[in-house]
DNA sequence: TTATTTAGTTTCATATCAAAACCATAGGTT
DNA sequence: AACCTATGGTTTTGATATGAAACTAAATAA
């Protein structure tokens, strides 16, 4: 995995990178999404090492981002399913995803195309929105520190941050 | 970095975590955003090694994420900014905090907060939506493979899957 | 029953990562 | 000018993760 630990800092994106950094993990995910729900699907589709693929595979059903069920045909082997945690991640492989055809799309074209099912159309970008749907400008977007920050022992010296 | 390449593959997913998936990469970008622009900034911010910072850095702009220009302030170092790739990545990043802040969240509450400046308001969730803005359903999206997919030797059995 | 998949585990070589020490230059201080 | 410290690295070294291949036990197929 890695060296260093994520999981104390207070940053909600370090947090889920724990959870979801790792080098397949979102790959795995995405898999997932697609229906994949066996070891094997998996390792076809990802050309991983089993090994490596059975580390990802128990963090992320330990991280509760995956979990294992009995087969649904009635088989005695399990299958990994995504929890709702898990689904929840979509946004994020959505918008992986579309920054990857916008901006580094493969000479062939993307090979996975997400539509709306009920339409046929192509998605949207996922985007920041206002309630009202309207579509935001990057500049119309606050990132502001919380209030409570006792982990900074340095006061801020705001030098020409 | 890695050892194995995912810059090979078709998959959108996979080509864009070939930029921003090494383990502190989405970070780095988290504090680009938040205002973050010299060497110094980031490692007070991340607490990560140097030589890792440098790899890091370097990646990032190499990737044309980021940029190196010279100071605004007219001092002689240069500064790292956001290209418009790489502000492109906004929704990947709010996509990782927001998930974070439901399902992960630091016992305080997380650090970092996201508004629309114009209204003080919390941002809401970045989610798909339909061009009317009308918020999608997970079951109506649609996540087909494309159509040319010659890089599949062996025959999708469709294997229960 | 026997053969073949499947879902792993183990071992080992290699690649990647982080920590610490080191260094050159820029900018600040006296 | 002379000195000092901060900045932005690089180098070295050790720890960790990864991938490939061989092996195994259980499940499934023939």
């Amino acid at each position: 995995m890695k060296t260093k630990s994520f999981s104390d800092m207070q940053c909600s994106i370090a947090r889920t990178l724990e959870h979801v950094g790792s080098w397949w993990s979102l790959l795995i995910i995405r898999d997932a999404m697609m229906g994949a729900r066996r070891f094997k699907h998996f390792q076809a589709s990802l050309g991983i090492a089993k090994n490596t693929l059975t580390s990802r595979l128990n963090e992320l059903v330990d991280g509760e981002i995956l979990e294992k069920v009995p087969a649904a045909d009635g088989y005695k082997h399990e299958e990994y399913r995504l929890t709702e945690r898990g689904r929840d991640l979509a946004p994020v492989i959505i918008a992986l995803s579309q920054w990857g055809d916008k901006w580094v799309a493969h000479p062939d074209g993307p090979s996975t195309i997400i539509t709306d099912k009920s339409t046929g159309e192509h998605l949207p970008r996922v985007w920041p929105r206002r309630e009202t749907g309207e579509q935001m400008r990057l500049a119309d977007l606050g990132m502001a520190r919380a209030a409570s920050n006792e982990k900074n022992k340095r006061r801020p010296r705001d030098d020409n941050m």
